[in-house]
DNA sequence: TTCTTTGTTGCAACTCTGTTGCATTAACTT
DNA sequence: AAGTTAATGCAACAGAGTTGCAACAAAGAA
């Protein structure tokens, strides 16, 4: 039942966001594999790596699917509601290390928060 | 340059939003509009009443783009740094009336913030 | 009112992200 | 090595959204 195979490919994603440190689109994992990778393939992979707990994923700019790698999440708790960042300078979309929590806002009970935030990063930033 | 004119589509496009006090999709928008108004009309008509300042956009779920009613936003200042909710329920979307403040976050500059939280509304709250 | 200008609409075709069915290939198991 | 089953490639598709262009309709000018 849903045994995961390691092959080749899988772990060339892996490599992919061992490299980048960053969260990354399919669209970017493919350009990071061979050409010869079908995108359906690198579309299944993302899947699997998300169920296996090894990412996580998230709505980033324009609609697309970002993916990034899970630091303090296991297989049964997935701690998601940290803020993920985009730099209006290097593009580059990465996960915030805070948890953030959210008071009681107008007699509604949040129980998933997705946040997006836009700004300057460190490298970025006129010093 | 630029004049918009006050159009049948436009003006039923604002009573959808009137009507709902909810955000809605294009799609949502074309089921209440007459089924002979193309959605490349619909789709123009959103954007130009979002320049406009009456309506504002922000990504939902699956990654689509929703429209909600500007309230405290003028054309020169729009302020949509505030939440959207969506409820796991009856999966209305709509904003909520809080402008959230971010701490200074792992060293980057926020400038800005997409924040779209899910859980019960009021309406669907077991009391 | 009629003409003219210019913004608006419909249509068809297209882009882009992502998915599905199916036949083929490659990994594990014994 | 043989069998089982997951992984892959391919092609076709689905859904959101865009674009170019011709036809149409507001708003103002004559």
């Amino acid at each position: 039942m849903a045994v995961v195979r390691k092959t080749k490919n899988l772990q060339l994603v892996l490599d992919a966001f061992s490299k980048s440190n960053h969260a990354l689109t399919a669209k970017a994992v493919m350009t990071m594999l061979p050409p010869t990778v079908n995108k359906t393939t690198v579309y299944r992979l993302l899947d699997r790596l998300e169920d296996g707990g090894e990412l996580h994923s998230f709505v980033g700019e324009q609609g697309v699917m970002h993916y990034a790698k899970c630091h303090a999440c296991t297989t049964e708790a997935h701690t998601h509601s940290h803020p993920h960042f985009q730099c209006l300078s290097c593009n580059e979309v990465s996960c915030l290390d805070a948890e953030l929590t959210f008071p009681e806002l107008a007699g509604v009970q949040i129980s998933e928060a997705q946040i997006f935030l836009k700004g300057h990063c460190q490298s970025c930033l006129p010093t």
